[in-house]
DNA sequence: GTCAACGAAAGCGTATACAATGGGGTCAGA
DNA sequence: TCTGACCCCATTGTATACGCTTTCGTTGAC
């Protein structure tokens, strides 16, 4: 649709002093606002992590202009903050968000699997089956980034199958920062999902048994959160921050 | 709200080349910000609205900057649409769409309702006592516009007596993208909720029957629900973009 | 009379420039 | 040597300028 199939006029006199990538449009930016987040899904940027604007403008080749609109839409989905005179970093979750989200994920997520068992397709459950496959694969491999992307992937399909975009949209942001909990609050050993249960849940929803799929997911998400270490480690670097300011 | 009291103090020696209002950092994006949310839900901005850059700043007085901050924000919360190279207008939310917003309604707001129950202090039933009152005062007086804004603000108050911040927020977009639907589809003779509805809600909570409240939001919202006419209407401005594009 | 094409204007997208604030480093004094 | 104050630099906040796309109006031709 952007892309220009008559050779644009584009006086030759004028030098190109800009450097000429007017053209992509927006594209970049989504590209460069996925990268980031990725970045950050996969903890290859951990929470605490400064996101500068000038250099992030110089690795992606956009002005800090471009860069400061990306932050701001990761800053309102809560996986950066945006502190106002000291620029952005990765957002560094408090035990009681963690708790919000897990909560959050419990009413919203269970919720959802009565609709996804009543709508999912054959091809719904095979793709599942692919991504839960694919995921086991990495982490066998031992990449745990793309496992972890993987594992949230799988949950935000999931939810995308109820049909209904407005809960599927809130699930994917919960799974973003959910993710950045456990970067926080895991311990290394596991990340997590155990790829096991996602198999567990297709095979609940491939039987249409929407009420055991619905306990399951409440039982894994239960362990997810359990596995967590949440104390606020006030040890090192106190973070004075947070026992004050905030 | 928008009128600028305090002269600021501007440097006398500097001339003021810049229009002065270096002091009040972010303060004024918000107050811009919820100018433009308010006038959006209270249906003084209907939706379809064009929302000019330029216009906008000369409004407001701030450069276009700004305004595309802020605009991105709204667009962000889905209740202002970004066409790319046509600006900002507010949403015109679809059918579909509003299915979605009332579905995740009832998920969350009676899936907070028993968490509100176990919570809710005295002081917390008047509040939502005196804000049922002033909805009811304005809708007497004929202030539709009050009366919206007081509605959805006390079911934004209940989701935050949850004590869950992340399902409030959630409940807030949900509210502000519901404002729009009843500007969409609602007869115009009564603007969703009903005021009694909201006393006798409180009158649940009080006596911290969280069951009985979350049935009595789920018939709340039902209700409201129930009461569009939610039919695509293609008659006016065809709107020919929702046909073939998108 | 109608349709199409060209031109001008308006509005958005992006970059860059400038100002202001906060932090860190250094120097001086106790 | 430690503490406090001051200054410079790094980095963000904001505005403005410029180019490009799109749209609307006008004119010409069929």
């Amino acid at each position: 649709m952007t892309e220009r199939q008559s050779q644009p006029v584009s006086s030759p006199s004028s030098p190109q002093r800009r450097r000429g990538k007017n053209g992509d449009g927006d594209k970049r930016h989504d590209a460069i606002y996925r990268a980031i987040s990725d970045a950050i899904i996969e903890h290859r940027l951990k929470p605490g992590a400064r996101l500068r604007e000038d250099a992030l403008s110089d690795v992606f080749g956009v002005s800090r202009t471009g860069i400061r609109k990306i932050l701001q839409r990761l800053a309102l989905e809560q996986i950066v903050t945006l502190t106002p005179r000291r620029g952005a970093s990765v957002t560094r979750p408090t035990a009681d968000e963690a708790k919000d989200v897990f909560d959050a994920r419990q009413m919203i997520e269970c919720g959802l699997m009565e609709a996804v068992a009543r709508r999912i397709t054959a091809a719904d459950i095979d793709e599942l089956r692919d991504m839960a496959k694919r995921e086991r694969d990495a982490l066998r491999v031992g990449e745990q980034s793309t496992a972890i992307k993987l594992s949230a992937a799988f949950h935000e399909r999931l939810a995308q199958l109820s049909g209904n975009a407005t809960l599927a949209d809130f699930v994917a942001r919960l799974c973003s920062r959910s993710s950045l909990i456990l970067a926080v609050y895991g311990s290394s050993g596991h990340l997590g999902c155990e790829s096991h249960d996602h198999d567990e849940l297709v095979r609940h929803l491939e039987a249409g048994d929407g009420e055991r799929a619905k306990t399951f997911m409440s039982r894994h998400l239960k362990t997810i959160e359990s596995s967590l270490s949440i104390v606020e480690e006030e040890d090192q670097t106190p973070d004075l921050y947070r026992i004050f300011a905030e």
